[in-house]
Formats: structure tokens, C-alpha cells, sequence
DNA sequence: GCTTCAATGTAATCAGTGTCAACATATCTG
DNA sequence: CAGATATGTTGACACTGATTACATTGAAGC
């Protein structure tokens, strides 16, 4: 069951990456703290050229340190690509929560969680790329990413049990309407993400069309009521 | 508007890379169909050990020719994996159109394509992810690669029409709504393929259950309805 | 039937990548 | 202050995709 304050412990702790940006100290042999200057760099590089394009030696270089030098902190460049995922699960949790709970237990904040989730996706592509690209594989590197990532479908559950709750939504199985739904968003994000949606206009525009009616359709459904047909 | 014909008019045509395995004429200094060659041995490396581990050399040595050979048929290493995402579509929109048929212009037949589209990414994971993995990319490479996914779109497209016209389904836009149904297959066999279903039981198993749910709640929404509460 | 020539396949080579082993330096612990 | 440990560096290796210059083929045109 969900409570307030269980949600607003999730707040509390925002993902690390965010907390400070790590600096080079220059003409230093040991740079501080290497491993999370990696991650920011990882996905600050991904972002802007993709994940595809992001190069052990160049993320070493622009910081100013050895090319191996990461193999200190990460057995792998697919370690350090799980650890990007399990930042962006972080932050992904957070942005979900807090829309989530600017109209808790209500239709609305549920709306707002979805927009939520599909803005962090848009916003983000490679990160949301990596969380959801070859997440077994990633999961092999680090134990923790599957803890980050069931943390952050979570939020997804607990919203939906306390609609459920206060009699807005069926009473089915909670995880699996709730992996019903994050389908629904998922699919959306990643259709969005790789421009799969509609050619014909403006992608933005149509975006907030198609999300307009999905919520629509995810409450009442696509079929045609009886009597309503013509 | 969507007629038989028109969709046994899809049946027609299989995907080209099923109809003859296209075998080595060794000793021959020429191959024959290298093209197409090239696009089925890829097709089946990356079922075997996934696409990371497609490369150039190995598939012309595979082959037993050149590992430059290809540079004669593609541009990139993208445009074969253009192909191949296009092989991908033709196939799929194949299996749509043939599970809808078995019950056309009705609910039925609608939750057998559903099936059928979820089927092709279970069984063809590394193929899904290249079809939809940088589309984006890939359509910059091999412009016809849109065609073929706007056709396997197209097939959901007729489909939804003909059960709005059948009066199944709500006249809502139909090409938003085809998104949405869309986003929501998609994001199933996304989450599925990426072992991100509910760790408890058996995959399989818990897929089916999903998908039950699935069909239900698109069909009549996930709103509790009036007078039907506790 | 012969020549011409574009299409197709080959060999040599290059820059760039992830990874490892051996070595160097800074920081921590007693 | 002296190891010991954590952290960063250097050099090397195998492998990848890609380019260039060259070789072989088969068919079109006379």
C-alpha cells in the first residue's frame, strides 16, 4: 500500500548525479572521484551524440585522465553503460514521483505521471536507450540496475493501488495492470524516441494528441459502447 | 478503406529471404546473389548471438567470399542492417495480415494479430531490435526501409478501420488510434524481449497473462465503473 | 566471335576501438 | 615514517569497419 510519506521518501533522495558536477582537478594524479565523473561524462556524451558514439578513450581523454584509467571503477564499458542506466532509473523515479504527486490519488496525477515518463524519454533518448536497450545484459554487469529499475516501476505501482483504492480503477491483479500500462507508455516513448510516430505533422504536436487520446482510451477503452453506434 | 483483396493482395507477396536459401557456388569467382546472400546470413547471426556481434568480416567469410565483398552491395554496415530491418518488416507484415485473416472483421482476429505481432518479437528478439532499434538512422541509409514499416503499419491500419466500420470499435481518429494500439503491442513486446516482465514466473506464462489482460482492458478501459465499486 | 567495359570480388592497408599486463604514483593505515 | 593499497599510466594486442588500388568475370555491342 502507498503513503504519502513512503512517496515523499522517494523524493528525498535525489539521484547523486545531479548533487554536484564533478571538476577536474587539474595537474593532479588522482582525479577525486573518477567514477562518478565518468558516469556525468557517459551521459553527458550520449546525450549529445548518442550512445553509440561514446568511446572509452575519448570519455578518459575529455577528462583529462589515462584512457584505461576507468578500468579502476568499471570491469567493462558495459559496466559503466549499467551504471548510466541505473542513473537514469534514479532520475527517471524521481521525475515519475514528483509529477505523481502534484494531485495524488487522482485521475489527474496519473495523467501527469504518464506525460512524466514520456517527457524524461523525449528528453533524453540515449539514456532512455541504455535503461531500456539491452537491459539483460546490463543486468549481468550490475545486480543493482534491476534494484534501481523495479524501484522505479514502483512509483508506477503504488499510484495505480492507490487509485485502485479510492475506487477510480478496476480491481484487476495490481502488477499486472501496472505492467499494462507501463507498456502503454513505454511503447509510446520509444515509438517517439526513434520517430516512428506519424510523418504527417509536426511530431511535438501529434505527440500531445496521441497522449490526449491514449489516456482517454486507457480509461474507457476502444470499443464501441452499445447503442452509441450509428 | 480496407477490402479482402486488397489484404490477400498482401498475402501474395512473401518476404523474398524466405522463398529460396540462396547457397555458396563455390570455386565460382562471382557468387550469384551475394546481396541477398549477405542480408539472410545476417538475418541468422543475429538470431544466433544477437546484433553486436554481426560483423562484416565473419559474414563474408561465412559466405566464403571477400570481407570487403559487401562494399560492392552496401554502403555501410547500416545499410545491410537497413536490409535486414526491411526483411524484418516485410516478414512481419506477413504474419499480421495472415493471423488477421483467420478471422477478419472481428474482435478475434484483432487479438490474433495482437498475438501474432507479439509472437515475431519473442521469436525474432535481435531482428525486433533492429527494426526498431535507430530506425531513424537506418531510414537515412536505405529510404524504402520507411515504406516497409509504413506497409506493416498499415496492415494494423485496415484492420482497425474495418472493425470501426463493423461498428466494433469507437470512431475515434483512426490513425491516432491505430498509434496508440500500436504503442501498446509494441511496448509489450519491448519490455518482453528485454526480460523486463515481472521476475516471478515463468516468462511465458506470465506473457500470456498480460496479454489476456491486455486485450480485456483495451477493449473496455481500465476505469472502474459506475455503481460498480466496493 | 571478338573486344570493351562495367560489375563484381580481392589484397593490402589504415585509423580507431576495447582490453590487458606491467609499471608508476599518490593516499591510507599501522 | 614505512609498507600496503588504491588509483592512474604506458605500451601492446587483437579485432573492427572502412578505403584504395588491383584482378577477374561475364555480358553488351560491333
Amino acid at each position: 500500500m502507498l503513503t504519502m510519506s513512503t512517496l515523499e521518501a522517494y523524493y528525498e533522495d535525489m539521484p547523486e548525479s545531479t548533487v554536484a558536477r564533478v571538476r577536474k582537478p587539474r595537474n593532479r594524479y588522482h582525479h577525486g572521484d573518477l567514477r562518478r565523473a565518468l558516469v556525468q561524462e557517459a551521459v553527458r556524451t550520449i546525450a549529445d551524440e548518442g550512445v553509440e558514439r561514446l568511446t572509452l578513450r575519448e570519455a578518459g581523454t575529455r577528462l583529462g585522465v589515462s584512457r584505461t584509467a576507468l578500468y579502476r571503477h568499471f570491469s567493462d564499458k558495459s559496466a559503466l553503460l549499467a551504471a548510466v542506466a541505473r542513473d537514469g532509473f534514479q532520475r527517471f523515479r524521481h521525475d515519475l514521483v514528483t509529477a505523481w504527486l502534484k494531485a495524488p490519488d487522482t485521475h489527474r496525477g496519473f495523467e501527469l505521471m504518464g506525460d512524466a515518463y514520456v517527457r524524461f524519454a523525449v528528453e533524453n533518448p540515449g539514456h532512455y536507450q541504455v535503461m531500456f536497450g539491452d537491459y539483460r545484459h546490463l543486468c549481468d554487469k550490475d545486480p543493482e540496475l534491476h534494484t534501481d529499475a523495479v524501484a522505479a516501476f514502483q512509483a508506477l505501482l503504488d499510484a495505480l493501488i492507490s487509485l485502485q483504492a479510492a475506487g477510480l480503477v478496476r480491481r484487476d491483479d495490481p502488477r499486472v495492470l501496472a505492467e499494462y500500462i507501463w507498456a502503454i507508455v513505454h511503447g509510446i516513448s520509444m515509438l517517439a524516441v526513434n520517430g516512428q510516430l506519424g510523418p504527417a505533422r509536426a511530431v511535438s504536436d501529434h505527440l500531445s494528441d496521441l497522449l490526449h487520446l491514449t489516456f482517454k482510451r486507457m480509461r474507457s477503452g476502444i470499443e464501441m459502447k452499445k447503442g452509441a453506434g450509428r
